[in-house]
DNA sequence: TGCATAATAGGACGCTCGTTCTATTTTCTG
DNA sequence: CAGAAAATAGAACGAGCGTCCTATTATGCA
């Protein structure tokens, strides 16, 4: 008992990391339910059950995953953007970042946006997981917006959750029309369209 | 060779159209790819081979309930809404019915937005259909902004792709705050959000 | 009412899946 | 360097999958 946890273990948590690294791309073009632990044992090429001894079922692989995910979005996303100034700027960035990460998820897939459709139906750990993650960056959008509407950058009658859910309908629109459809120029929409959105509720000059 | 398609087999259509149903209903929840033959032979109280020899194979299967799925939305939002006088009613009446399908559908699921996630990335003929179809409905949209603008019901300079962008938005962001974080008022929000974009780009008075 | 034919059932196939068990190898440390 | 502990491999399991083959049953027309 003199350390609760004791050193630690060097190569296997560092094979349990490229593991994951690999679990997670796999699952960002499959989804997390097409990951495999045969197919992901074969790239890594490891047998399926030295795979499978770092996590104690398919199931805590996945949630394993999903944080993996998260982490990496609130650093690409959350965290540079909550450094600019409050209000207006701080919205702008974090829809800005925001739309620039899914486009490069346009060659691999978003594990948010093909989450949601995978587990709108199929309750368990999982979803609870994706549930929390996507509902607390749906309210970090929200106090966001509000701080925007305190600092009087934009109508004071603005609805801050309708701005919010007209903002997440363009990046799932952009992410449906480039990665399903393939139809070029996706990206400029967002874009137009934020702004245009803005635009609406801005209050007089800015 | 007196007909080419002789009488209609009575029973054998009867049994393969009450199987279409139940597989629709099935691939609704659980997406196209989670459409089993097992559990579909379960459920009809069939044995599997009994289903399986109505279709030459899963594939076809999973063809056949998205031609049903297309059929069944183009009968309920697409007929009636092209009885609407051509410009901005029609594109409203589209948006309406739209919104009125999916809204019914947070129940069950939208096979043209799961199968967007589900095939984005999974190359072959069910995709190659599914884009066909998603694809032809967005360009009704098209057709339906672009003759909104000539009858100079929507300001001249109004880009009609981006404004289905903006509407599809609008409906994914419905699917996905409905049916997966479940949160109240999403219809209101779409609805709410078409206004919003409808008047932005409307000539004054209408 | 018979009889060709369509419709269905039943069983078996090869495959992949997650998981478990046991052995073997590798790693780290006293 | 030895020996404990961790990491990995290998094989097997039961289950579910789509598909095929062969019977058996039901249908509909002469």
């Amino acid at each position: 008992m003199t350390e609760t946890i004791q050193r630690p273990l060097r190569k296997g948590e560092q094979t349990r990391a490229a593991i994951l690294g690999a679990a997670l791309e796999m699952a960002s073009r499959e989804g997390l339910e097409g990951l495999t632990i045969g197919v992901l044992a074969d790239r890594m090429d490891m047998s399926k059950s030295g795979v499978f001894a770092h996590f104690g079922s398919r199931e805590d692989l996945q949630i394993d995953v999903l944080r993996l995910y998260n982490h990496q979005f609130e650093q690409d996303v959350f965290y540079p953007s909550i450094r600019e100034p409050r209000g207006l700027p701080r919205l702008q960035s974090l829809f800005r970042r925001w739309v620039d990460r899914v486009s490069l998820e346009i060659a691999s897939g978003c594990i948010y946006i093909s989450g949601a459709v995978e587990y709108d139906d199929r309750p368990g750990p999982i979803r609870d997981h994706l549930v929390d993650m996507v509902d607390s960056w749906q309210r970090a959008l929200h106090r966001a917006a509000q701080q925007a509407i305190d600092e009087h950058h934009l109508k004071s009658n603005t609805d801050p959750k309708q701005l919010v859910f007209e903002m997440y309908g363009l990046v799932l629109a952009l992410h449906h029309d480039a990665r399903f459809i393939r139809s070029p120029g996706s990206v400029t929409r967002a874009h137009a369209g934020f702004e245009r959105l803005i635009a609406s509720v801005q209050t007089a000059k800015s």
